[in-house]
DNA sequence: CTATATGCAAATAGTTTGCCTGTTA
DNA sequence: TAACAGGCAAACTATTTGCATATAG
């Protein structure tokens, strides 16, 4: 299902002459099973389910290392806490300024979308694109 | 040469019911002044150079204050301090990940972008856009 | 075996809050 | 002359670090 297998992370982790351990698998599944782009916090409550031993720590440095290895991404939206998603396939992220959810969003195929009037010898590595605005459920609440 | 001038700056403050003062003031000109997205501690030095008397504090309220009021802008780039802007115009960031430098970029004018496969009724407020790579600086010093 | 990672607790950085005083409209 | 804003210090939140112990390769 996930782009990542176990084998795999062993194996990327490896790449990097970095060490397989039970918490970094389990920080890897814990992210890899979630859809809702958690919180370092939220990714250290679900380890506990496995793992009650898990330090908050350890979660923080297993997900930095995650993210150096490129199996997780990091999304910063706000002042709020870092966000972490599995998805490392090119895309955008649609962030509700009402609720806080946030969303994955494809890159629309025709999107012509370059860099613009960038100067010469500028080095581009990743466009971050965050939609920001009111989600389907919130928009339907007139509220606000 | 700016956007806004002073006058504007009271009647911006006043349509959000809010006062004018000495403080916002200066901490106003110092984000219009300042072309590389300084964050609030170095706002806060700059500040300090026009009113010894200012506290940390307050900076950090009159730029909540200004940026209520759409007179300045904030950028996220990272979990670093928070970046502000005095550009209210349309436009993305470019980031340099070995140096920290951001940059404006104008929007392509052809820069077909348009906001993806985004389900029925969401609402989009604003599209934040930040290239990520090395400027010509950190480009040319073949480092890294 | 030994370098590397974990767990815990304490430290840090950036920002926010509370409370009293000063200032603006 | 009130309500609002500033100044100061203390609180808070997210994250990082130091150090002793455990563990992967």
């Amino acid at each position: 299902m996930h782009v990542h297998e176990n084998e795999d992370l062993a194996q990327r982790l490896a790449t990097s002459g970095l060490r397989m351990t039970r918490q970094r698998q389990q920080v890897f599944d814990v992210v890899a099973e979630s859809h809702d782009h958690p919180t370092a916090e939220q990714i250290f409550e679900r380890a506990k389910k496995s793992n009650p031993e898990i330090s908050f720590a350890t979660v923080y440095n297993c997900l930095s290392v995650l993210v150096e290895c490129g199996l997780v991404r990091q999304v910063i939206l706000d002042r709020a806490p870092v966000r972490f998603c599995p998805n490392m396939r090119e895309h955008w992220h649609f962030y509700c300024e009402q609720c806080g959810e946030v969303l994955d969003i494809d890159v629309p195929k025709d999107g012509a979308f370059h860099t613009g009037n960038l100067p010469d010898a500028f080095t581009v590595n990743h466009v971050d694109v965050a939609l920001r605005g009111k989600c389907n459920r919130c928009s339907s609440q007139q509220k606000n």
